[in-house]
DNA sequence: GTAATGGATCTTTTT
DNA sequence: GATCCATTAC
């Protein structure tokens, strides 16, 4: 990376007030711009940091971002306090909003019940689902009779339901008490019904559509012939044309029935959500939309006079009203690279940077159309292009733009406007020539074996990596294999594993139906229920009793009687009974017994904790949540031991923003890539046609029965498959690569990589052997010994504390003289109170919350709700908690934890638990903490000393 | 040129 | 079961 900034960077670090769209393609320093832009903006001599915002989509971005800006602030003179740099994720931001003023969501809802400031978003989407679908299951049962046939079609299709509303939360569609707030009032619902009319009579007259329509009618006849076809649709023969009339009703069929219903869904859903005091991500972002459309306070308050936005490509329709709404000033800087915008299913749309001045218009014309909320007009944007990418070779950055002119299907017209698309030059000139981009054809069985045989060549053969230290040979962590789906990489790893090529797999895994996943499912069934068959066959299928055995077991003989149950195992389950409201202790426990501490058991534990913390599960909650995840195939990232030197097996959308010197993409197959997959919905919604079923009721000789929608079928025939995503996709893979690329494909290469290679491929390799560990170059450290042993433990600091007169309440978090809920409430207020909001309802110890805050008001930073971790590396845990309040002084911290107890019974389990806190924070901030526990219930303070590290270790041995 | 037939292959998921 | 493409048939 350039030192000094480039002249297009030097433009765009230096065009500070303004609206700016930066075209910021693959490797050309954009993080680097970003901070410049932040920086010159900052010295100017009426910005302070407060004024400034800087959004990003991924938390690591956000940190990467606001890490760099302290590092060069640090250099920089600005005489501003930089302590509130404020840098984030949208999601954080808005989360933020939410939390400024949660009553303004039911004042502009219309709702009587309340989103309170301890509201909490919940993560986990197996949860949210479930959340939903007994939601929905409730609201068809007391209101689906008025609906009509619809509500007999949807209340099967809770899922779709779910996701269909998330995807109208994304494009800023609200429901009101009556009709629609965005998308045009709800006309968008309906989709654009003269452009489907007129692309179905397209299918009439030009040739090479002809077939489509005869397909079509084939499909209907045969559906009509097992009755699913209502009796209104005409019999015709092959090349009939079909009637205009016909046609017509199909675009413009009325819908309102089911419009009605999922508006008031999702209206429903808003409300229960709200009297829940429950978020998800997709709330969340609908909410703090509300919230600053409706709240000129909160608009002052949280709006700034510069915002940046990263990645702006994947920012969603709300998500850039909700910008434009936070700006004092006309100075607004979004970057991004539509040539990356890859999320397209998710409702995200590359519009938003291509049509940017355009949308802004019309937004903020929106916006302000009955009261002024953006304060000013939308000046003309300028667009300024980074355009020299310092990661990849030219070669490799030819080839990556020659993707996005190439035909997914024989058919396809690729309109390609050359005007959005700049060229980029290449700046990493110490690659010389060692590049290359491959083309290979094998035999589709051989592909993961080639792929494989490949990455042995890299490591092997004559190839050279250039990087900051210079040129050496390739190793493995060096090569990345980047495929269109999960299950390609899936089988590219157990090949690679197979014959001994150290591979990391960063997938998401299907963790409950593993061994481990089954095993707990097991146990926790067990535990919850003794005589619960299927937790009691689990766990001894496992351990491998005979059948006749277990059988004994489960089932009683002709007296009744059971055999006796392992007395290790009834041991273990009293044992394993007591932890039931320690729910992480418990899971470890179980896996412990195993001698398991993997990967796999590492991601179950932090699902399911994270899972509890945020709702409170109890057993059978998560045994269902275990149950649901097997049978959904539900899957959860985990994570990559970076550090190891071993190939990166991942997915073209989890490889976005990454590099690497050597990549190799595998499976460029018919049908894979670009994938001919469409939405298999039946209830969806897209921009083309709206809101649609592909289902509902048919009535045919009397018979009445579920069948499909001849209406919406010919609305979908009239969609035209558009392929841009899928070139998108595979230009991230590709521009992924600084030296050398590997493309690989079956016996039917798809139409990117035969137009790519101009059907000119290698041969392949065969069976490599794999070098043995010794024979890899010399300057190669030793491998890393199987990472698994050394896998550091997460448990909650809450798992440690041994409270008086056995554990707290069901689900409590902690013990409190007044109950958790009460606690609950009064921390949420206090958390407020710390930065700067009023408490809506007045506590009792509000007041000696207020004085504790007064106590700290000479410190440098307060947080609150700080999370914390705590690495024991003697024993290989690392303690993780919340410190409620963090006041921090240039010489020392002091660390404030909030109880309502009215006894000081639990003193020695609170003076372990901020005592972890204290550690931590020593850690962090490199200074001396003291340890204060505010009993605001009894208006008592008590201070004390951290205990030493050793003791806290030893706390932990006890529940291992 | 353009219908019919057969074979192969079947998603992606920041917070 | 949908959908692509290549092959065959006319």
């Amino acid at each position: 990376m350039a030192k000094e900034p480039n002249t297009s960077q030097k433009a765009i670090a230096e065009g500070l007030d303004g609206f700016y769209v930066v075209d910021a393609g693959p490797g050309t320093g954009k993080t680097f711009t970003i901070v410049s832009r932040y920086v010159n903006i900052l010295k100017k001599p009426d910005v302070q940091t407060k004024d400034i915002l800087l959004l990003t989509f991924t938390r690591n971005a956000a940190a990467e971002m606001e890490e760099r800006i302290r590092e060069r602030l640090a250099d920089t003179e600005t005489g501003k306090d930089t302590r509130l740099v404020q840098a984030g994720t949208f999601d954080s931001f808005c989360y933020s909003i939410v939390k400024e003023s949660p009553e303004s969501v039911s004042d502009f809802l219309g709702f009587s019940e309340k989103l309170t400031r301890s509201a909490s978003l919940i993560e986990n989407e197996t949860l949210n689902k479930e959340y939903f679908n007994s939601f929905f299951d409730r609201f068809n049962a007391d209101r689906g009779n008025d609906y009509g046939d619809i509500a007999v079609i949807s209340s099967t299709l809770s899922s779709q339901m779910y996701v269909l509303i998330n995807k109208l939360m994304a494009k800023g569609i609200v429901p009101l008490s009556r009709g629609w707030f965005g998308g045009r009032d709800g006309k968008d619902l309906l989709g654009d019904p003269d452009a489907i009319f007129s692309s179905l009579t397209d299918l009439n007259q030009v040739t090479g559509e002809r077939k489509k329509k005869n397909d079509l009618i084939e499909r209907i006849h045969g559906e009509n012939e097992n009755g699913k076809i209502s009796s209104d649709f005409p019999t015709l023969e092959l090349d009939d044309i079909i009637p205009a009339d016909v046609l017509r009703s199909a675009a413009y069929d009325d819908r309102s029935e089911l419009l009605r219903l999922v508006h008031d869904v999702y209206y429903e859903y808003l409300r229960r959500s709200v009297a829940d005091d429950r978020l998800t991500y997709g709330l969340n972002s609908v909410f703090a939309f509300v919230i600053l459309y409706s709240n000129a306070g909160v608009r002052g308050r949280m709006s700034c006079r510069y915002v940046m936005i990263d990645e702006f490509q994947d920012t969603n329709e709300n998500q850039m009203m909700i910008a434009l709404m936070l700006l004092k000033e006309p100075n607004l800087c979004v970057v991004g690279d539509w040539k990356q915008g890859i999320y397209g299913f998710r409702f995200v749309s590359i519009d938003n940077i291509i049509d940017f001045e355009n949308r802004a218009v019309s937004m903020r014309a929106y916006l302000n159309d009955d009261t002024e909320r953006i304060p000013f007009r939308i000046p003309p944007a300028t667009r300024l292009t980074l355009d020299w990418n310092y990661r990849s070779s030219q070669e490799v950055i030819d080839v990556s733009f020659e993707v996005l002119s190439l035909p997914g299907s024989k058919d396809e017209v690729v309109s390609l406007d050359p005007e959005t698309v700049t060229k980029l030059k290449s700046g990493n000139d110490a690659i010389g020539t060692d590049t290359h981009v491959r083309f290979v054809k094998v035999p589709s069985s051989d592909e993961e074996k080639e792929t494989v045989s490949r990455i042995i060549d890299y490591v092997t053969g004559d190839y050279t990596v250039h990087d900051d230290e210079g040129a050496r040979r390739p190793r493995y962590g060096d090569i990345a294999v980047i495929c269109r789906t999960g299950s390609m990489c899936r089988a590219v790893y157990d090949e690679a594993r197979a014959r001994g090529v150290d591979a990391f797999l960063q997938g998401d895994v299907e963790i409950m139906s593993t061994r481990e996943g089954k095993l707990l499912l097991a146990w926790l069934k067990y535990i919850n229920n003794r005589t619960d068959r299927w937790g009691l066959i689990g766990i001894l299928s496992d351990m491998e009793y005979s059948l006749e055995d277990v059988r004994k077991m489960v089932r009683p003989d002709s007296d009744g009687n059971f055999a006796e149950v392992p007395p290790e195992i009834a041991e273990l389950r009293k044992e394993l009974k007591k932890k039931k409201r320690r729910p992480t202790d418990l899971i470890s426990s179980v896996f412990s017994y195993y001698g398991l501490n993997n990967d796999v058991t590492q991601a179950i534990i932090t699902t399911l904790s994270s899972a509890h913390r945020s709702s409170l599960l109890t057993i059978a909650d998560m045994i269902r949540m275990i149950e649901r995840d097997i049978v959904e195939h539900n899957t959860y990232g985990i994570d990559a031991d970076l550090d190891s030197d071993a190939v990166l097996i991942q997915t073209m959308h989890k490889s976005k923003g990454l590099e690497y010197p050597i990549v190799i993409i595998p499976k460029l197959d018919q049908g894979v890539v670009p994938s001919t997959k469409g939405d298999a919905s039946s209830l969806y919604f897209n921009e083309a046609e709206g809101v649609r079923c592909t289902e509902e009721i048919v009535s045919n000789e009397g018979f009445i029965r579920r069948g499909l929608s001849w209406k919406t079928l010919l609305a979908k025939a009239a969609v035209k498959k558009d392929y841009s995503e899928e070139r998108r996709t595979l230009f991230v893979a590709v521009s992924r690569a600084k030296q050398y690329v590997t493309m690989i494909c079956g016996d039917k290469p798809s139409k990117f990589i035969s137009g790519l290679s101009g059907d000119e491929y290698l041969e392949p390799l065969g069976d490599l052997p794999a070098p043995a560990p010794a024979e890899r170059d010399r300057n190669i450290p030793a491998p890393v010994p199987a990472p698994y042993e050394s896998r550091r433990k997460v448990i909650g600091v809450h798992d440690i504390m041994v409270f008086e007169g056995g554990p707290p309440e069901e689900g409590a978090d902690e013990v409190s003289g007044k109950g958790m809920e009460y606690g609950k409430k009064v921390h949420a207020a206090a958390e407020g109170l710390a930065k700067g909001i009023g408490p809506r309802e007045n506590y009792p110890e509000t007041a000696a919350v207020k004085e504790v805050l007064a106590s700290v008001a000479d410190a440098d930073l307060i947080l609150a709700e700080v999370h914390c971790m705590l690495p024991l590396n003697g024993i290989g845990v690392s303690l993780s908690g919340y410190i409620d309040l963090l006041a921090l002084y240039p010489d020392r911290i002091e660390v404030h934890d909030y109880k309502t107890d009215v006894s000081k019974n639990n003193l020695d389990a609170y003076r372990l638990q901020l005592s972890v806190y204290a550690l931590a924070a020593e850690g962090y901030y490199k200074r001396p903490a003291r340890c204060v526990i505010d009993f605001v219930s009894m208006g008592e303070r008590v201070e004390f000393e951290p205990i030493p590290r050793e003791e806290i270790e030893s706390s932990v041995q006890m529940i291992l």
